[in-house]
Formats: structure tokens, C-alpha cells, sequence
DNA sequence: GTCTATAGTACGATAGAC
DNA sequence: GTCTATCGTACTATAGAC
């Protein structure tokens, strides 16, 4: 497999930037992670960290985009699938898997302290971690689009969702409390349904 | 003065932690801000990075909670009280100041980024920060009790105020746009209304 | 293409002069 | 108490063998 050691790179590198950030994590202990050479990362990443960093925020972006969409189409009623999904996110937050494989299928992904740490040291990341956000938004713009909203009410609330939904993993991730998120789940139903 | 150095140590810390982070920002880096000698870091914080950054955390939490509860007491209804103070947020989010004196009048404060760091890095200092958003959550949940509202309800209104303040402030601050805030003020007022 | 050895720099921390 | 010089380590990045 030709690019079985950039993926396996990718991967590692996803993990250790959400958990210990970008300037918290060290090339080295990628390598280590992945189980890959230092020449494999200059190969396939010239440009060093920070491709590194980009490629990693598009791949967590492509990811968590499609997990939003599959789970909004669950369920008709816009205000019924958000609540619905934010309330599974809950259930995620306390995973702390280190497996390599298994971040595709529950673990909690988030760009937050990676976006918060470039905010204002570093404007490539800090724009690819708002493109993230934005795309993130969009999903939820169409989801309420779909459903009878006019576009401007559904551009407000869905920025309100991404704000509020952000915060509650924030919340429950640094004080491991998931009530944060299962509050904020109401919170959006409740905004949804006033707003239609 | 005894221990200006201390303090002039402390105040560059605080805006660097807040910008940079916990690692991404070097003792040296602080001490060129400061103007201080490397000696007077560690006669000062014998136990290094690690204590200065629990005492700017301490101070920014005692700043901050200040900030709260004297904004919140100008206007008796809760409700109305604390759209007014978010709203006020917002005018601040793009000030971008490095004087450190000024940073105690109208500085964005914010200790999203370290606490996101140490979430899973360094449990002394995400207790710290644990312990910063409790401070703040009290000063809602004092303001909602003093107003009729019961324990068990002003507990879970004041986590949520605390949640939806947090994540406006990520979203703001990473795509540097103030209506995360002004939205998130409305949610407040319509949260505490809906609530009492 | 794949990998190792290493350069060059910045880091946190300390020793010891005054 | 105040400060400087420096230690040892880890960092990002590169050069060059195969």
C-alpha cells in the first residue's frame, strides 16, 4: 500500500493535536504513535507540522460533516434530530480511546483547542479550522432549509447551534461532565421550534 | 517594590497564556514581555511553569468573577442583566491589546485555550480552570437565587449561561465575528425568562 | 521512495556569583 | 533577594545513504 504510512501518520496526528494540541505535540511522538520513520513524514508532509495540521483539520472536517448529515437524515423534524444528536454526542464524550482504528466510529472529534491556539499565531490553521466550523454550519443550514426555514433565520440559528454545541463539548470536556451537552441538546430544540 | 517584578511577570504570563498558550509559550518568551531577569521567574514561582500558570488562572479567575458580579448587580432583572452583560462581550472581542496594564479594563479574558490544553495533559492545572468556570457559574447561580429562582433550577440554568458564554467566545475569537455573542446574549435572556 | 543520522535552535530548569 | 551563564533535553527540519 503506497500511502498506508501517510494515513497511518494522518491518523496519529489527529488524535495527539486534539488531545494535546498543536504546539503540544511533538513530531517525534506522531512517529512514535504511527509507527512510521521521520523520512515518511518529510516524504509525504514537505511541508512539515503545519500540512501536517492542514490535512489533519480537512480530514476531521470531511469526517464529522458526513457523521452530522447521516444523523440529521434520521430523523424528519429538524428540532427532534438535532436534539436527538447532540444528546448521542453525550455519550462520546467520556470515550478516551487511543486506538488508531476506532476514532472513526466513536470517538469525540473536535478542532477546538487546535483552533483556539492558532487563533492567533498562525493564520493558515486558524482559516482551516474556520472553514471547519463553517462547513459544520452549513449542515445544519440545509437541515433547516429542508425544512421551511428561510435563509437568513436558518443562517442565525445555525451559527447559534455550532456556537452552542461547541461550548457544551468545551464545558464537558475540560470539567468531564457531560450534563453540559445534554442541557444544551434542549436548548437547540427549544430554539429551533420558536424559530419555526 | 517587593514583588513588582511578580506581578509584571504574571500580567505578561496572562495575555500569553490566553493568546498562545501553555505551550506555546516559552519562560523566555514571558520574561522578554515582562522585562524581567530568568532569576526573578523562579524566586518568585520556585515551582516553575506549572505555578505560574495556576496563578495567572487564579487571577484571571478573581478578575473575572469581579467583572461578573459587578456588571450583573447594575440591573435587577436577571434576565435583562445578563443580555446586557453579553452584549457588552461583544464589544471587546476584537480589542487585541498587549499592554499589559490595560488588560484590566476592557481585555478580552478568556481561559479557553490553556484549559482545553491541560484537559488531558496536566490535571493540577485543569483543576484550576475546573474550578475558574464553577467561580463564574456561582456568580449566574447567586444572581438567579437572589431573584426566586430554586436551587436545583438556578444550578442548571447557571451551567448552561456558563456553556453558551463559553463556546460564543471560541466561535468569535476563531473566526473573528462578534454575532456568536449577540446571538448567544438573546438565548440567555430567552433561557432565564422562559425559566423563572 | 524509504529511512537514519544529525544539524541548529529553543525549551525548562539550575547553579552560583553578588 | 537579584541576576547571569549554562546545563541537558526536545524540538523542527534537513542532508544524504540506500
Amino acid at each position: 500500500m503506497e500511502n498506508n504510512n501517510k494515513q497511518k501518520i494522518l491518523n496519529a496526528a489527529i488524535i495527539l493535536f486534539q488531545d494535546k494540541g498543536y504546539y503540544g505535540t511533538g513530531l517525534n511522538e506522531i512517529l512514535r504513535k504511527s509507527d512510521c520513520p521521520k523520512g515518511s513524514l518529510y516524504y509525504y508532509f514537505p511541508n512539515g507540522k503545519e500540512q501536517l495540521a492542514l490535512e489533519s483539520i480537512e480530514m476531521t472536517k470531511n469526517f464529522v460533516d458526513g457523521m452530522i448529515r447521516r444523523n440529521l437524515e434520521k430523523i424528519d423534524d429538524p428540532a427532534e434530530s438535532m436534539k436527538t444528536f447532540v444528546r448521542e454526542m453525550a455519550e462520546n464524550v467520556y470515550v478516551d480511546n487511543d486506538d488508531l482504528s476506532s476514532f472513526q466510529s466513536n470517538r469525540k472529534i473536535s478542532i477546538n483547542l487546535i483552533a483556539l491556539e492558532t487563533s492567533k499565531t498562525n493564520d493558515n490553521i486558524r482559516k482551516a479550522c474556520e472553514g471547519a466550523y463553517s462547513t459544520f454550519e452549513k449542515a445544519y443550514f440545509d437541515k433547516l432549509v429542508e425544512n421551511g426555514f428561510d435563509d437568513d433565520k436558518a443562517k442565525e440559528v445555525s451559527k447559534t447551534i455550532e456556537s452552542l454545541i461547541e461550548g457544551a463539548i468545551l464545558m464537558s470536556t475540560v470539567k468531564k461532565d457531560d450534563t453540559y451537552i445534554l442541557n444544551v441538546a434542549d436548548i437547540i430544540y427549544d430554539l429551533i421550534k420558536k424559530s419555526s
